[in-house]
DNA sequence: CGCATATCCTGACTGC
DNA sequence: TGCAGTCAGGATATGC
């Protein structure tokens, strides 16, 4: 469930803690967490390395390395990236997949229930520091912007829902359920229309309520849902679940127009939204 | 090719 | 109180 704005705001942490920081012990835990690669050759990969950057992409999280190779950090739908500093050293909770020691004496560890969450190391990286495993990642909406033009490109034609092109990283890096929900609300779309379906200015609305909920939603250091999974690198909660319009509603009154929001089907996945104000 | 569906997994929740 | 069943969803593989 973390997307962008609990990514942007994981990295922001890491930008102040890891970078410049040598790693001194990598331990991995978990069976699945590093799968594109042998847990051994990760670990020989990051060990004695500085970290030099704290980058993202989508959902993905880049930490550069000296040797130029990029450490990517995917925290899925359960996945905590917790640094603990100081003396306070708990006790490794359940789940505890890898833990990185830091040159400074603080540490790194990744908690992931569900084991969707991954981690590996690339050293194919192209001019922007992006891994060649990320390629085919479209647009990120915060670090490139989302052009209406963009849209209308991908969306000309297409017979898939709103929700379903909005959570495609393949066309815009960075959208979940959540987040595809708030921003067709706040477009006052309906997620169940089809692309192709939207005139130009139904676009441009969508383009630009999705820049606008993802800088919000980072400004509230992202959304943390009832299970309180999603923590950032302190294990502190975010505030963007009190803003949400719909997702997660169903049965409360729409906030604009007094509807009651409703929870549909698309594809396999739950939507939200207001039948009152969504056209 | 385009689109829909199944899969991985654990914890929270629901109903009996 | 306990327990079986359902749901949640990001990315990817597979099916039609």
């Amino acid at each position: 469930m973390p997307e962008l704005p609990e990514v942007e705001t994981v990295r922001r942490g890491l930008e102040g803690v890891v970078v410049g920081r040598r790693i001194v012990e990598v331990k991995v835990l978990g069976r699945r967490t590093v799968r594109r690669q042998a847990p051994a050759d990760l670990t020989t990969r990051l060990v004695g390395r500085t970290f030099t950057a704290a980058g993202r992409r989508g959902k993905f999280l880049l930490l550069s390395l000296d040797d130029d190779a990029v450490l990517v950090v995917h925290l899925r739908m359960s996945g905590q990236l917790l640094h603990l500093s100081g003396t306070q050293r708990p006790p490794i909770a359940a789940h505890t997949h890898v833990m990185v020691g830091l040159g400074d004496g603080t540490e790194l560890r990744f908690v992931d229930p569900r084991t969707f969450g991954e981690w590996f190391v690339s050293s194919d990286v192209d001019s922007r520091g992006v891994p060649s495993e990320l390629a085919h990642l479209g647009r990120d909406p915060l670090l490139e912007g989302l052009p209406t033009a963009y849209l209308v490109a991908h969306f000309a034609g297409r017979r898939v829902r709103l929700k379903g092109l909005l959570t495609d990283q393949r066309i815009v890096a960075g959208i979940g359920s959540i987040y595809a929900d708030e921003i067709c609300f706040r477009a006052k779309l309906r997620p169940d229309r089809s692309g192709g379906s939207l005139n130009a200015g139904e676009v441009a609305s969508l383009a630009k309520s999705a820049r606008a909920v993802l800088r919000e939603a980072v400004a509230s250091r992202g959304s943390s849902l009832r299970d309180l999974r999603y923590r950032d690198l302190a294990g502190d909660l975010g505030s963007y679940q009190e803003r949400h319009a719909v997702y997660d509603r169903a049965g409360e009154l729409c906030r604009r127009c007094g509807s009651r929001v409703v929870r549909l089907k698309i594809g396999a996945r739950s939507a939200y939204l207001c039948e009152g104000c969504q056209l």
